[in-house]
This record gives C-alpha cells, structure tokens and sequence, in this order.
DNA sequence: TTGAAAAATTAAATTTCGGTCAAAAACCTC
DNA sequence: GAGGTTTTTGACCGAAATTTAATTTTTCAA
C-alpha cells in the first residue's frame, strides 16, 4: 500500500489548495471531494461542515506557524533583536508560500474576537463552539505568541532590546506589523509614483523600523552570546 | 414629507446595521429587506447582488474612515508626530464605535490583493470587478493613506520624526499597527497572568512604541508650530 | 386631466450550494 | 462465511441567493 495517505490529510490538502486557488467562499464541498477523489457525502464523514473543515486547516496552520517561530528560537548565537528580525522574515516567507494558512491564522483571530465579545459571542454558529476543532485552537492559539513574548524578553535581557519595553505588549505590536504588512504587501506594488517600492525595499523598510523600535544598548550586528539557559 | 431618506441609504444602514449585530454572513438579504422596509427583490433593484451591497457599505466606510484622517489634520498646531499618535487614537476610536465599517476596509485590502495578484485575480467574481463600487474603490481606497504619508512627511519637516524615514513605508508600518491592534485587541482581554493588559494599557503601550520608533530632534511634547502652508 | 412610458416594488420561480441520510460496499473477526 | 462494524456513496432536502415576470406607482407631455 504506497501512498496511502489518510482520507483526512488528503481533503485538507484538497481543500487547502482549492482555498488557496479559488477561495474559501467559491469553492464548493463538491469541488473538495472531487479534487480528493471521493464524494462529497465522505467529506462529512470526516469533517462535521465546511466551516469545520476550515478550523482544521487553521489547526496545521497554527502548527506550521509555530514552527517558524521555533526554527528561529532553535538557531543560536542569536541576540533577541536578531530572533526578532529573523522572525519578521521567516513569518513574511511562510506567508508568501502558504497564503491559506497565514490567512486562516489571521481569519482565527477575527472569530477570537467575537468570541471573547459577550455582545457579538452568540453570533457565532454554536456549531463551532463546539467544534474540537474550535475548542483545540483555543488552548493552542496563543502558543506561537507565547515564543515570540519570550524572544522579546530574551532580547531585553541579553542587552539586544531595550529594558523598559513591555515584552507582551511589544510582541503584539510587532505581530501587528506582520499581519498589516501581509495586508498591505500586496496593494502597494501596483503604487503610481516613480518611487518604486518593491516587496524588497518594503521588507527591509519594515524590519528597520523593528529595529529602531526595540534597539537598546547592544550593537545588534554584534551577535551576543547568551548565556545558559534563561529559564 | 419627513425622514424621507432615499432607499440606498435606508438599505445600507439596516446592512450595516445588521452586518454589525449578525456578520456578513449569517445575514439574509430577506433580514436586511426586512430590517428597511421593503421587499427583498428591491434590494436587488439597488444593489446588483449581496457582495455589492457590501461594496456600497465599504466605500461609506472609506469616506468616512477618510475623515477621520482629515479631522486630525484639521486641528492646528499638532506637530507631525502628535498627527500620528492623533491619528491612532482616532482610528481606534472609529474601529470601536463602527466595526464593521473598518472590517470592510480591512477586508476590502483582500480583495486588493488577489487584483492585484496576476494568479488570483481571475478567481474574483468577474461581477465583483465590474460593479461600479469595486471600481470607484480602487479609484478612492489609497486617499486616506495618502493624508497619512503627507502627516508623516509633515513631522520629518517639523522635526518631530526622523528624517532618514521613508514617509510611505513609515505611514503603512503604523497602518500596520493599527490593523494589527484591532484584530489583537479583542483575544488578548482574556489572557492568563496577573499583568492586567486592559484596552488602555494596550493603546498607551501601541502609542509608546509608534513614538520611540518615529521620533525626532524636537521633543513631541513641546508643540511645535507650524509655519505656513507646507505644500 | 389623462394615459402611456418609465421607475419602483413585489411575489413567486429558479438556482445553487451546504448538509443529511439510507443504503451499498468494504472490511474485519470469530 | 455470517454477522457486525466502518467507510463510502449518491440521491435528496432545505435554506438562502438571485432572477424574472408581473403589478403598482410615479412622471410628465399633450
């Protein structure tokens, strides 16, 4: 039996694709189980509804996301401010290649929203409430930023990052960056002007002011060691 | 004959109305006919189809998401840098008191992107591209950010911002930062940790940052006076 | 004033999915 | 290889978007 993906993995990637060609809303449960290669009845055996199915590409979505904020933790001889900045553009990467996830991370926080709105938190089908799907990304969700806290805090210790910045807060304001800049990327190429800003000068712009924004005392292209463990 | 507001309006309002209590989805074009009055099929008569309801609600948002820029603009004797602390506190204010009119905004930024992406401009619904809405918006959508970059380009003239910053991508980095904010701001209330990160914590937090990463030779505090017309 | 064309409005018909379900097929396991 | 369990199917249902045809209202020139 060569590749015998489980039944699951091959609709989520089905879907994951169709998401990404034609977009959430356009593509159609059938489409999904043609492209699967099975009906469209099995869909709903293995996932309760499409908005279900959807929750549970954001679940390998988050994964995947954390992983880039591990591979970055996991390089060494990184001050906090260069984990900071590796992380700008190891995130702006996973992005680019897999648009549906980075999105349906973003899309995630917009339902946290509303979840965590008394006023609108009835507004959301209790279908997803209950969801597995739905209740795992509430335990999980945070994990990702919880890294990227800790790099922060990481580089007001090694010197990298200024001492009276607030990690938490600090973090979310550049995680802010990343989803704007995800937004806006795209909008801008087409800008009239003869300044031409590319995805390039764009980047780069980005990340200097990251660096502005944290520098404290160390010199960040002074790579620091750090030492042991910090926890 | 009173409150004879025309049926366009009358319809957009109750959208907005209902977009804001139910979401997008989960209400029904017979919901908003309902909630204005009138029989479903005219709202097909008004607007070609529910996206271009949409639409229609994204461009007032723009309007006035775009008068919230000039309002900052307006009040004098703001130095550049106070226009863009300004301008956040305001938009946040604007996000609050009309979420679903910055959603479209937001969402509108989506759209914009796969237009502007060769591979994905096709999966956009071809009625979508020719609704006169989608049009007049790609004509309109850069004007608030371009008050923006002028506020920024204003303070590296005043001194209140670095003049080594690049206006455009300075101005979209706080854009950023603002769309950032609102998609975060809601999950965070809720986390864990004794460290209270209420709303007005969280701003103060944004505003501190967006100043260290802005700021110039003059002091913010100290208004600076603005000499005749700059343009 | 009127009556015919245009505009506004409605209600019903149509279409397009998401979602359900009963039954068939495949797969055990004893 | 009979009985049970799991997987799979495809026809079917209903809700909601969209279309259409028919009806009412308005407009305005003769």
């Amino acid at each position: 039996m060569p590749s015998e993906k489980n039944k699951e993995k091959v609709i989520l990637e089905a879907a994951a694709s169709l998401f990404t060609s034609k977009g959430y809303q356009a593509t159609r449960m059938e489409d999904v189980a043609k492209e699967a290669g099975i009906s469209k009845g099995l869909t709903y055996f293995y996932f309760k509804n499409k908005e279900d199915l959807y929750l549970a590409l954001t679940r390998r979505a988050f994964d995947q996301f954390k992983e880039v904020f591990k591979e970055v933790i996991r390089k060494k001889g990184q001050s906090g401010l260069d984990q900071v900045c590796d992380l700008f553009t190891s995130v702006s990467s996973f992005a680019k290649a897999n648009q549906v996830y980075f999105d349906s991370i973003v899309d995630f926080l917009d339902l946290l929203k509303k979840y965590n709105d008394p006023s609108k938190r009835d507004s959301i089908h209790p279908r997803i409430l209950e969801s597995e799907q739905f209740q795992k990304l509430l335990e999980t969700h945070h994990d990702p930023a919880k890294l990227g806290i800790r790099m922060i805090s990481q580089g007001i210790k090694d010197g990298s990052i200024r001492p009276e910045l607030q990690p938490e807060i600090t973090f979310y304001a550049i995680w802010s960056m990343m989803i704007g800049y995800e937004k806006l990327r795209g909008p801008i190429g087409y800008e009239e002007k003869e300044i031409k800003i590319n995805d390039e000068n764009w980047e780069k712009g980005y990340l200097k002011l990251i660096k502005d924004m944290l520098k404290g005392t160390v010199q960040a292209s002074k790579p620091v060691t750090v030492q042991g463990s910090l926890f």
